[in-house]
RNA sequence: GCGCCCGUAGCUCAGUUGGAUAGAGUACAGGCCUCCGAAGCCUGGGGUCGGUGGUUCGAAUCCACUCGGGCGCGCCA
């Protein structure tokens, strides 16, 4: 109806053009949206306000002119102006109320559209390191992208989820020595884990099972493991110094195939883990990226050579340097260091190259919004290998700040005393978690309120519009119950019967659902979907205490039971484009 | 110090490509089950949209300055 409108809108422009009465130059955006107030009809315009300052018009009287030249149409019954200049449309009660067969016949394919069809967008996120579980920070990117994810592929897109897995990082080798020396405490060795180290008990986990499976191979005497060693910062020195040499040391002595089983043993523990979690949180991966397999395949050595021909890099103080300076950033950045390996930078632009090489139309990094001061330089590097950064969104996700009754929940990586999402959805359930993760827009600091989430009460949102959806379900259930049937095809042909003016509110709001899909889709904002929900079921909710659906009068009462399932089939539509369950029963 | 994000009702937040009288939840006060699920509905009070100035038919929205909070400024990842 939208789009109808503008597009006689269009003709109406066009027409005034023809005649001369209106300059043929100007190309006007035509802005139709919904109104908020019923005294300004369904549609409104504010075209004539956007067009008379260059038309040399007053408003009004475009305006006019505008409604003069407006072409019939069935659905509209009446255009008037209203205000400074703005146009309001009236619709007839029969084409706001037709809504309703559309969603009955669409089923779940309500919503969707083909706009972006056949787009083909990467979307990468979380991408937490494999060096412990995932933690409730990374829980709102995970429900973030999976729900973008979602909402893109609904309008058309052709999507594909991605993890890059950094396995190839020194964290990998502080984690690896971390579960060694867990290792080697639990084979009775006096030795202590170093101030750095990962202190989790899914460390103790990890060297248990090495143990298990591997006997006391990897047992080295600790005072030779310790023999001149740097100090660790307790004891007066650099943790950074001596976890390094603590490194150099495992691998030493271990060798690089011993070294190898233990690292890997905590990688695979670790990013099994973390793929098990997110899958149990409905968030799927189409790729698993792998850091190392760059390196393994050259490419981060071919993106800095590629770099070094295109004259972007020099080299100082023995490292090579990035001029992302010439792109805006604001310091140059080091890509291989003066001891010869490649910094994480480096292999991140070889991870985009690779993402470019790949041919999507659109790639898209959900980042952690501590990240941010390093979108410049990723840019940068896309710049000077002359690809086409605007392809490239960098959406940054902010952080949810926990609060059980009433007060902060710290969290702490290294120490191990650290809410788990794998906790956290324990705690409230999936359904909440997903829903309170999306509920606010992502750049927006997010107070998750635990005690909120898991009650079930009629404080809880997630409850409140699942419970729309039940009682529909409900009201089905009755039926039979009383001997009464639901026809379908009685209900559409006795559409015009729904008067009251919550029936024709409620399918208002059912017919904005796609224009809410798309919006949320295009904006990568599914807060927009939460509260289009919310407000659907609050409708319902008010719908449902006002008049009852299981009437005698089977024209009413078919006719109000369309309208109900449509009304539940767009909440389980929505729903599940959030990754959140519509129960038939709760 | 420089850069990015944020500041809207007591609290948590929508609304920010400029549109009509700034909204919702929650809390608070009152009302609604002989009737399909009261996990619900209705009514009410509550605001200098952090502040000042500017741009124009029109500013919470754009610009400048300013105050307050968060984050980032590694040859870490």
């Amino acid at each position: 109806m939208k789009t109808n409108i503008e597009d006689l809108i269009n003709q109406a422009i066009n027409r005034l053009q023809q005649q001369g009465t209106l300059d043929a130059a100007l190309q006007p955006k035509i802005q139709v949206t919904r109104t908020r107030d019923v005294a300004h009809g369904d549609f409104a315009s504010n075209v004539a306000l956007m067009l008379a300052k260059n038309a040399g018009w007053q408003p009004r009287e475009l305006a006019q002119a505008l409604i003069d030249a407006l072409p019939d149409d069935d659905h509209i019954h009446k255009v008037e102006i209203a205000g400074p200049g703005f146009i309001n449309f009236f619709v007839h009660q029969q084409t706001t109320l037709d809504i309703i067969r559309i969603i009955l016949d669409r089923g779940d394919r309500y919503g969707t559209s083909e706009i972006r069809h056949g787009e083909k967008v990467q979307i990468e996120f979380v991408s937490a390191n494999p060096t412990g579980p995932l933690h409730v920070g990374h829980g709102r990117g995970a429900a973030y992208g999976a729900t973008v994810a979602s909402l893109m592929r609904a309008i058309g897109c052709e999507v594909d989820c991605e993890y890059y897995v950094n396995d190839a990082g020194r964290q990998m080798d502080i984690l690896a020595v971390s579960v060694w020396l867990r290792y080697l405490q639990q084979l009775d060795a006096n030795i202590a884990l170093p101030d750095n180290g990962y202190k989790g008990d899914y460390v103790r986990d990890i060297a248990a099972e090495l143990v298990r499976h591997h006997g006391g191979v990897f047992v080295h005497d600790p005072r030779l493991i310790m023999e001149d060693m740097p100090p660790d910062e307790p004891a007066g020195g650099d943790k950074e110094i001596h976890i390094d040499a603590l490194i150099h040391r495992a691998k030493q002595l271990l060798g690089a195939d011993c070294y190898r089983v233990i690292f890997e043993a905590g990688l695979d523990t670790i990013l099994a883990d973390i793929a098990d979690d997110l899958e149990e949180f409905g968030v799927h991966y189409d790729i698993w990226y792998s850091e190392q397999t760059l390196a393994d395949r050259h490419l981060v050595d071919q993106a800095v050579q590629q770099l070094q021909n295109s004259g972007h890099i020099y080299q100082k103080n023995g490292a090579l340097w990035f001029r992302s300076t010439a792109f805006g950033d604001e310091k140059d950045r080091v890509v291989i260091r003066d001891n010869g390996q490649a910094t994480y930078f480096a292999s991140d632009i070889a991870y985009h190259m690779d993402k470019f090489a790949r041919g999507f139309h659109r790639v898209i990094n959900i980042w952690g919004a501590d990240h941010h001061g390093y979108v410049p330089r990723v840019k940068a590097a896309i710049n000077a290998l002359g690809e086409d950064e605007t392809k490239l969104d960098i959406l940054l996700v902010q952080f949810a700040i926990l609060y059980r009754s009433g007060e902060r929940v710290q969290m702490s990586t290294r120490s191990g005393s650290f809410v788990t999402l794998r906790e956290l959805r324990n705690e409230v359930g999936n359904d909440a978690a997903r829903f309170f993760y999306v509920m606010r827009k992502s750049e927006q600091h997010m107070d998750f309120d635990l005690d909120l989430a898991k009650s079930q009460s009629n404080d809880n949102p997630v409850y409140y519009i699942q419970y729309a959806h039940a009682r529909v379900c409900s009201v089905i259930r009755q039926l039979a119950e009383k001997n009464l049937s639901h026809d379908i095809a009685a209900g559409n042909d006795n559409l015009e019967l729904l008067t009251e003016s919550h029936e024709t509110d409620l399918a208002v709001q059912l017919a904005k659902y796609p224009e809410v899909v798309e919006k949320a889709a295009i904006n990568a904002e599914p807060h927009l979907l939460v509260h289009y929900l919310r407000e659907l079921a609050n409708q319902f909710h008010t719908y449902y205490n006002a008049h009852q659906f299981i009437v005698d009068d089977a024209g009413i009462r078919n006719a109000r039971l369309n309208l109900i399932s449509a009304a539940s089939q767009v909440i389980r539509n929505g729903l599940e484009l959030l990754g959140v369950s519509a129960p038939e029963m709760m």
